[in-house]
This record gives structure tokens, sequence and C-alpha cells, in this order.
RNA sequence: GCUCCCAUCGUUCAGCGGCCUAGGACUCCGCCCUUUCAAGGCGGCAACGCGGGUUCGAAUCCCGUUGGGAGUACCA
């Protein structure tokens, strides 16, 4: 064992003692049974899908129990940190209603809540645990390294810093001395309890009693010397932050399970109380016949980004997400899934599927529960960072955006489910609007041609639809006005009448109506055509139809 | 290789020894409604990976096997 001298010299003299730090970050004081949790967003990336999933739970449990929900930048590897990172974060949560109790914004008498910041603080548990010999000098290569491994490897032996490969675990001091002395870079290795066959045994708060063998690795729990800030490894980090921020339950993604036994090393080592934890199934992809994890570079659809750009709801994305979680919150209406407690015992334990095509059918049918006014709203917002001509036209004409918005949505009894995300008010609405209408160029245009309906006959159709053109407000007597120019014309009164004898008709009543809707809409779907033609206005009907004429 | 974790329709959640000839939702496919596309209504296809136990009785418990996932970094 070194010094206490020599330790201590490896320090700032001003270093304090952990009595320091216990006294700074005292116990909380909460409620019986409150939930302190923490979601760790590491800025090397995007935050994943699968972040606002865990963090969704790390708040929920938070809040329902009285407790605190914190969010803490896990940025101990500097090398890896992604500009702009901290920026998406923020924007994530916000979007998703994820804003944290205590954070590096908001603050809390438990920070810094950012690792990078702490550095003193880690610094004081390694001398610690140097000190009392639970921690020694590492000044092994990353060649030295790579070799060990490589020969543990060739001699099917579990890889690891551990036993007799641990080439500094019990180096001789002067050895060390002299390291130091020629200014050799050095980490700070754990020195793992020697319980060989050992068994680590912990209770999850979802699966329940776990065991693994004991870990035997001399972990790093401090970065190389060489390195400034000096930081922890995440293992440490996570010891001695949820100790000193006083966490008490540990959210975080089951790749974590086979790390559990050295944490429980560290906690004792350290001499804190342990946490509970509760590790989730992550979020997977299909991908060929198997499953794997959600990848940040492979799947656009890991990102929050993906979301908020095409403009899902936050509410719609979140119900999804709880349903996943506990099975019983997705047989319950939004709104009061929403509401109703995330059961960490209910968590399911295999890692589910992101599913889009659910996800889509979940937000078509929240939105259709929206009033025409808050889609706008809602629609305006995602418009002005992601379709600025969108907004603009929404800014001019609220009122005709009012009107489109109302077909068969307001006082329907089942509103048309047409609206999935925000991006997709232009493609399905933007036809309402004069200047974001692609109108038929004229009888060729290729949306007409693809009706089979010789041009000749479209011409005709469109003239004497518009001759006598009068804007009704009665629905059937408005369809009456293409019923009878389709009679005129020869169309089959009926789709069957048309498939049985199709040489005897220029097209049935519903190629008929299909050229009134393309002109209007300029696609083949839309609402109810007698309802558009009311909010566009009998000008504007007419001069959609002329092009036809030509 | 070693160590963990997991395993029900295509997907997802339910099922925690008999109520299961396995249920709901999404997808898909029919049919109805209908002037189109939707929406809506009705109906249908579709799963307990395999093999052993335990038990009067197993999707449910145990063991094995197979398959998948994770970890095995000075990444988190």
């Amino acid at each position: 064992m070194l010094d206490r001298a020599v330790i201590d010299a490896l320090f700032p003299a001003d270093l304090p003692e952990p009595e320091h730090w216990e006294q700074q970050y005292p116990a909380r004081e909460l409620p019986e049974g409150a939930l302190v949790t923490r979601f760790g967003p590491s800025p090397t990336g995007f935050v994943h899908i699968g972040g606002i999933y865990v963090a969704t739970i790390d708040q929920d449990l938070a809040r329902r129990t009285g407790g605190r929900y914190l969010v803490r930048v896990e940025d101990t590897d500097q090398s890896r940190e992604v500009e702009g990172a901290l920026e998406q974060f923020e924007r994530g949560f916000t979007y998703f209603h994820l804003a944290a109790d205590e954070d590096t914004g908001r603050g809390g008498a438990y920070g810094p809540y950012q690792q990078s910041a702490r550095e003193r603080i880690y610094l004081t548990y390694v001398r610690h645990l140097l000190r009392q010999g639970k921690a020694y000098l590492d000044f092994a290569t990353k060649e030295e390294l790579a070799a060990i491994t490589q020969r543990q490897q060739a001699t099917k032996l579990p890889t690891g810093y551990y036993g007799s490969w641990a080439i500094w675990r019990d180096a001789d001091p002067a050895d060390v001395q002299a390291k130091l002395d020629a200014g050799a870079p050095y980490v700070v290795r754990f020195r793992a309890p020697d319980d060989t066959g050992a068994r680590a045994r912990f209770t999850d708060a979802i699966r329940g009693p776990l065991e693994a063998e004991a870990n035997r690795n001399d972990v790093v729990i401090l970065k190389s010397s060489d390195q400034s800030p000096r930081l922890p490894t995440y293992h440490f980090a996570h010891a001695v932050d949820d100790h000193l921020m006083r966490v008490n339950l540990v959210i975080r993604g089951d790749e974590w399970i086979s790390s559990v036994p050295v944490h429980q090393q560290l906690f004792d080592a350290l001499g804190f109380e342990p946490v509970t934890y509760a590790h989730i199934a992550p979020l997977m992809k299909q991908e060929g016949g198997s499953k794997r994890k959600l990848s940040k570079r492979k799947d656009p659809e890991a990102s929050v980004d993906f979301y908020i750009e095409a403009g899902y709801p936050a509410e719609a994305v979140l119900y999804y997400l709880r349903g996943l979680a506990n099975g019983r919150l997705a047989e319950l209406p939004l709104e009061q899934a929403l509401a109703e407690p995330i059961r960490l015992e209910e968590c399911g334990v295999a890692g589910p599927l992101v599913d889009l095509v659910k996800l889509d059918d979940i937000a078509a049918d929240h939105i259709a529960t929206l009033s025409g006014a808050d889609i706008l709203a809602a629609v305006r917002t995602w418009a002005e960072r992601f379709d600025p001509e969108l907004r603009g036209v929404l800014d001019d004409e609220p009122e005709l955006a009012l009107r489109a918005l109302a077909v068969e949505r307001d006082g329907v009894e089942n509103p048309r489910k047409d609206l999935k995300k925000w991006s997709d008010f232009r493609p399905v609405y933007g036809f309402f609007f004069p200047r974001l209408h692609a109108a038929v160029t004229g009888p060729d245009d290729e949306r007409i041609a693809a009706l089979g309906v010789d041009r000749e006959v479209v011409q005709a159709v469109a003239r004497d639809f518009a001759a006598d053109y009068r804007q009704l407000d009665d629905g059937q007597e408005w369809f009456e006005q293409i019923r009878e120019v389709a009679a005129k014309h020869g169309f089959a009164r009926n789709a069957k009448e048309f498939k049985k004898n199709p040489d005897a008709y220029p097209g049935s009543i519903r190629e008929a109506s299909q050229i009134i809707r393309i002109a209007l809409t300029g696609s083949t779907r839309s609402p109810d055509m007698h309802a558009i033609t009311q909010a566009l206005g009998r000008d504007e009907v007419l001069s959609r139809i002329e092009p036809l004429t030509k």
C-alpha cells in the first residue's frame, strides 16, 4: 500500500474530505415513500426515444410519490461529446413535458447536475478509497492492456484486469514511485474484493430477485491522469452522484444489469447505502428476422427529433410509450392513461419493438378528438419551425383554416381520422388555400388522365357542371348537380353497372365525381366535397373547374 | 469463449396451476354503408419455440435445449 503522503500529493491540497460533501448534500426531507429518480442523458448524440421512455417513467414515479425527478448530464466522456447535444436534449424534454425538477438549467440544492463540473467531488472519494487501499494506481499502457486481453482470449479465459493479470494491483510502492517520478500517466482502479466464487444478489424492482457472479474485475474508476478535468468512469460517477444526490431509485436500461455486481461493491467500499435498481427492457427494432436495440445511427425513428419534425403530438407518443411500459394503460383512453400511475412491477421484461404504424393509429385517434382550433394552434406552432410557408398561409387565412378543419370534424360523431401528425396538414388540407393548391393544368393533367375518361368527356362534364353551377346549402341537392351532368354524358349510375359493361359508358358516377374532386382538391382523396365547396366559396370552386373546360 | 437477461398471434399488451376450444389493440383480408378516398359497423386469418418432468390438471412451476438480447472499454 502506498504512503498516505504519496497519495495526498496526487490531489489538490484543499480537497475536502467526504464529510464535507455529506454535509453539503444532506438526506432529503421528503415524505415517506417518496422516490428520487434521475435520468442521465449522455451528450454523445441526440436523445433517444428510449430515453424519453425511461425519463417518462422516472418522472411519473417521482411525481406520484411526492419525490424528485432529476436530469443529470453524464458527460464524462468528453472525447465523444457531440456539438449541440444539450440543446437537443432541452428541445426533446420540453416537447415531451419531461422538464426535470432539478437540473443544470433549473438548478437545485444537489448540483452541479453535470458530471464534468463535479471533478472535485469525485476526487475526494477517489483519494478516500486510495488511502484505505481499496483502490490503486495503474500504469498499464493501452498496448499492455490489449496484450493481456489477447492472451486471455487465446486461452479462453475471462477477459479483464483481475488476479495475476492485474499487474499493478499489488505493485511495489517503489515501482509506483518511480513511475510517478517519471511522470507516467495512470488511472485509478478499484480493488475488487477478493471473494472468488461468491454470488452477487439483488432485487430488481422490475424483475425481482437476480443473481450473478460477484465482480472480480479491478474496474477503472478515475480516467487517465494526463487529462483535465480528471473524470470518473460511469461506474464510479453513478455511485458517488446517486448517493450524494440522494437518489433512491435508479431506473436505467437493462444493459446495466451485468454491472450491478461492480456497483454494489463500489457502494459498499464507499460506505454508501445501496440503491434500488429498476432495469428497463430497451426499445427494439426489427431487422431481418431478429430484433436489436434501436440504434441512434441506423434508425431515424430512434431520435426524438424524428417525432418532433414529423409533428407527432407529444401526448400520442407518450401514450404509446406508457402503453408499452404498462399494458394496462394501453387499454385506457389517452387522457386517463396519461393520468394513471406507471407501475414498475408491471413493466415488461422483454424489449418491445417500436411500431410506427401503431403510433400512427394512436395519433390519428388522438387528433380526431381535438377541436379544429386546437389542431390549428398545434399546426401553426409546428409550422413555424418546419414549414414557414404553411405558417404564413395559416397566419393570413386563419378563418379558412378553421373552416377547412371543420369539415367532417365539427358536430360529427366520428371525425375524419386523416391527420396523424402536424406535417400531414399540408398534404391533406393544403388545397383549401389557393396559395398551396396545385391546380389541375387541364384535361390532360395526369391526375385526371388516371381516371381513364376521354378528355372530350372530361371537358364536357366540366363545362356543363360549371355552366349551371349552383352553390347549394344542402349536400344532397348539391350532389344532384354532378348526377345530372353525369347522366347527361352517359355515365353509369353506379360502379357496379359500369363494371358489368365497361364499354357502354365513359365511366361511372364514381369517375364523374372524381373529375370534380380532383379539380377541387387536386387529389382523389379528400373530405366531403360539398363541405369543401362551402369552405371555398362559389368563385373559387368555379375557378378550379375552369382549367378542365379548355 | 465466459457471465447475465429474455421467450404467447406479423407487432404489442393480457394471462401469474383449472374460468384458455388462449383475450384485447394495431396490421392484413372479407362483407356492409357509400358519389370517391377515408371514417364507421360486422366478421375473419393468426401465437403459448422444442423436449422432458412435477401435478388429477401447465401457456402458467422445475430442468434441459434452441433461439434472441445484453455485458465482457480510460462508452455510457
